[in-house]
DNA sequence: GACAGTGAAATTTTT
DNA sequence: TTTCACTGTC
């Protein structure tokens, strides 16, 4: 394939796009307008056609999967290609940070501690407060630095005004610095860093990289834009693509501000649209418009469908999530009576917690589905405890990693002997820091092994013998490892580019996987396998897999599977536990490729399919209760999100009634609802008044045309099914939250029974006895 | 240090 | 309802 080829497939917009040079620019690509392809088509087109060096092209991205789409499409286009760098934000961060790790004053082992892992840290530094308030402080402090705020920074007081705060910062900090380990936040804030205080380093950085591109800058965080600030100079030709309208994570300090002002920053910024859409029908688009075009912040785009009109969504109301779940499996049953592939629907839903329904009901059905985002493989038990100890013979510091593993299985090491071991490392790193002027010195001295060692007569006979038998281990396996020479020391190095390393060819991952499994333990994998035996967590999980019948020993097996593609070499270990931390994904060989895909909306952002169910739009379900303002903007974009992943068909489900948390709660529809123009949409069962309205007053659809579908919370003709001659107005009643209470209102809708209870504390409620008997009872008087 | 029992809480989560 | 952290007992 050649330029011309490549070039002739886009539409004028794209190609404007691609072929854009001098100046900032910035691409605003609608969903499914080919923003893909314009990135990739465009690192081709400047390689083959403008003979920019593909060593000097750096594109980020944010997560490894869009990443690897990226490489493997323009290598495809231009094999050349496969010398830039594309990568994600934080992959490219401890890339920085491995090759200068002297200079930034890291220990070039260290590994990326996950929020989990920070949570205990902080933790142990501040044993007075519970597991859920350190959780909170994590949070906030990974919100600090997604902000880029030091503990010294009074912005601080916009996350958290109590002064305490930045201490609690510090204190994590500190800790953090001690163990030799990073957090995400620092992949990004530590380059910063670096980069502002070692000008040198900063205009090397500026010079090599005379392309920078951004995919999905929607969903930047200042410190990702102040990173981007530091990599580029005045030479650098910086072109980001993102659409506002999909910025879903503000929650995690995403900035949609870094998109809306991406022009006034950066002058001279030539702004491109891509509006047409080559994915859905156009009554797809029209009602995902309608309910995203509400918001105020917003740059503006018009979609323009590029496929024909197609099926108008189908809007239902329901009853309750079970009939939700029945009315789901039929869409995809009678589709696939017609020959359409499982493979072709998703479900979606805001909250994981919404996937249980659907998955009890498919299994009951036969119909085969896979529920995505919740495997978890990397949170198991089993695998973090392997990973632990593999991250503990890479850093010897790692403090996280030695507790979880120093006694597991039990050695008789139990929380006061293993404090005793942090702190006696602690005073001798503090003691060498002494000596050298405030740097830790990261050396065999000052790690938990030697603080072991040095205490091992101290300790009770038990604790003695465990421990000793926890050195033999470690020391062992670090021989099997070898002492080879340590990586990243050398400054120098970043001008070298590694086009070696697994994770820059990762097509090849799963077949070189599958080859290696047949070949039996290859590489790194020799170290893993002998790890998890030696350490005894093999013989420990083996016993849980026979009390509880779990897979662990399997898991197991799969990471020693995983760790075949490295070397085996203190480099390769590090490489395998960057690669783990920084890409969580694991392709599941096993799963059925034609299934339904459960997914929550979130995790839906970059995918497509054919066909679409956007289930639980209710009120406070969706959009989630208290969202309002800049919150309520989000849950709209998440909405048009949901509704721009449907090729041709999409539908949308409503229920009357919801089971949250055990009880059975009377549920609104979306205000999303009615924001789509109801002419628009296709609609089935009764509509509740409220939607109807709500519709109607603002012109969505005709106030005949409401009288015309049957309300649904209007009283019906009585059907006989016993529960209206016990439920009677008038009744007295006791409710186990609201206490006694007096059904002032009987009547039918959805085909229940329906009772309005005015409660003696002066509430009133409403209840479907049906779903409800358990926690309402009949008063006799 | 393991385990059963209790009580409170309950999004979304690229890295 | 389910989950998970915390508590007290052995």
């Amino acid at each position: 394939m050649n330029a011309e080829s490549w070039l002739s497939v886009l539409n004028p917009e794209q190609y404007a796009a691609v072929t854009h040079e001098g100046s900032p620019l910035l691409i605003l690509a609608g969903a499914g307008s080919g923003k893909t392809r314009v990135i990739t088509t465009k690192i081709a087109w400047l390689i083959a056609e403008r003979n920019v060096e593909p060593e000097s092209i750096l594109a980020v991205t944010f997560t490894n999967k869009a990443a690897r789409e990226m490489a493997e499409r323009a290598t495809r286009m231009e094999p050349r290609s496969s010398r830039s760098m594309l990568r994600t934000f934080h992959s490219f961060g401890a890339w920085l940070l491995r090759r200068n790790a002297a200079l930034a004053g890291l220990d070039s082992n260290f590994t990326i501690y996950d929020d989990d892992d920070a949570v205990t840290l902080l933790g142990k530094a501040l044993p007075a407060l519970t597991r859920q308030q350190v959780s909170a402080c994590v949070h906030k402090i990974s919100r600090a630095k997604d902000y880029c705020l030091s503990p010294d920074n009074p912005l601080l007081a916009e996350i958290d005004p109590d002064p305490e705060f930045a201490d609690v910062y510090r204190l994590y900090e500190k800790r953090l610095r001690e163990t030799g380990n990073l957090d995400f936040g620092d992949l990004i804030l530590l380059p910063v860093k670096l980069l502002r205080e070692n000008p040198e380093l900063q205009s090397r950085i500026a010079s090599r990289f005379r392309v920078v591109m951004v995919d999905e800058y929607q969903d930047s965080n200042v410190a990702q834009f102040e990173f981007l600030k530091a990599i580029t100079g005045p030479e650098t030709y910086l072109c980001v693509v993102g659409d506002d309208d999909q910025s879903i994570y503000r929650f995690r300090g995403a900035e949609v501000r870094n998109i809306l002002s991406f022009a006034d920053i950066f002058p001279g910024t030539q702004v491109i649209r891509l509006e047409r859409n080559y994915r859905s029908v156009s009554s797809i688009l029209s009602v995902a418009s309608e309910v995203v075009s509400r918001n105020e912040g917003r740059l503006g785009k018009t979609l323009i469908a590029e496929r024909g009109e197609g099926k108008r969504p189908v809007l239902t109301f329901l009853g309750n999530q079970d009939e939700e779940a029945a009315f789901c499996a039929e869409l995809v049953l009678a589709a696939h009576k017609k020959g359409c592939p499982y493979e072709d629907w998703a479900i979606l839903y805001r909250m994981n917690a919404q996937s249980l329904g659907f998955e009890t009901e498919f299994l009951h059905r036969k119909i085969p589905y896979k529920v995505v985002g919740s495997l978890k493989f990397y949170e198991r038990e089993e695998i973090k405890d392997a990973l632990s100890f593999l991250a503990f013979v890479a850093n010897g510091r790692d403090e996280v990693a030695f507790r979880r593993i120093v006694n597991k299985p039990t050695r008789g090491l139990g929380e006061v002997t293993q404090d005793k071991i942090v702190d006696e490392a602690r005073r001798i790193l503090f003691e060498s820091a002494g000596q050298s002027g405030g740097e830790f010195n990261f050396d065999e001295k000052t790690d938990f092994l030697s603080a072991s060692r040095r205490l091992l007569d101290t300790l009770s006979k038990k604790a003695k013998t465990g421990l000793s038998e926890f050195i033999n281990i470690v020391e062992t396996l670090r021989k099997l490892l070898g002492e080879s020479a340590q990586p990243g020391e050398n400054p120098d190095l970043v001008e070298t580019v590694s086009g070696k390393t697994t994770e820059e060819q990762p097509e090849n991952l799963i077949a070189d996987r599958r080859k290696a499994r047949k070949k039996g333990a290859v590489g790194l994998a020799v170290f893993v396998e002998r790890l998890v035996e030696a350490s005894g967590l093999l013989a420990y999980h083996q016993g849980q897999d026979e009390i509880a019948g779990t897979q662990r020993v399997a898991n197991l097996q799969e990471l020693v599977n995983a760790a075949s593609l490295y070397s085996l070499d203190r480099s390769g270990l590090t490489e395998f536990l960057e690669h783990i931390e920084l890409d969580r994904s694991m392709a599941n060989e096993e799963e059925n490729p034609d299934s339904v895909t459960l997914i929550t909306i979130h995790n839906t952002k970059g995918l497509e399919f054919r066909r679409v169910v956007i289930t639980g739009l209710e009120a406070g379900v969706f959009p989630r209760e208290d969202k309002q303002g800049d919150d309520l903007e989000e849950e709209r974009r998440l909405m048009y999100v949901g509704c721009t992943r449907a090729m041709d068909e999409l539908y949308l489900t409503s229920c009357a009634a919801r089971r949250l948390y055990g009880r059975t709660a009377f549920m609104e529809p979306s205000r999303f609802l009615s924001e789509m123009n109801a002419g628009n949409l296709e609609i089935l069962g009764r509509a509740p008044r409220a939607f109807l309205s709500r519709a109607a007053a603002a012109g969505r659809i005709a106030e005949s045309s409401a009288g015309r579908i049957a309300a649904g919370d209007s009283p019906r003709q009585t059907v006989s099914d016993g529960l209206s001659e016990r439920w009677k107005p008038g009744r007295k009643l006791f409710h186990d939250d609201y206490g006694y209470g007096i059904i002032a209102k009987a009547f039918y809708a959805e085909e229940e029974l329906v009772i309005m209870v005015k409660f003696e504390t002066g509430g009133e409620k409403r209840f479907m006895p049906k779903y409800q008997a358990k926690s309402l009872l009949l008063v006799e008087e």
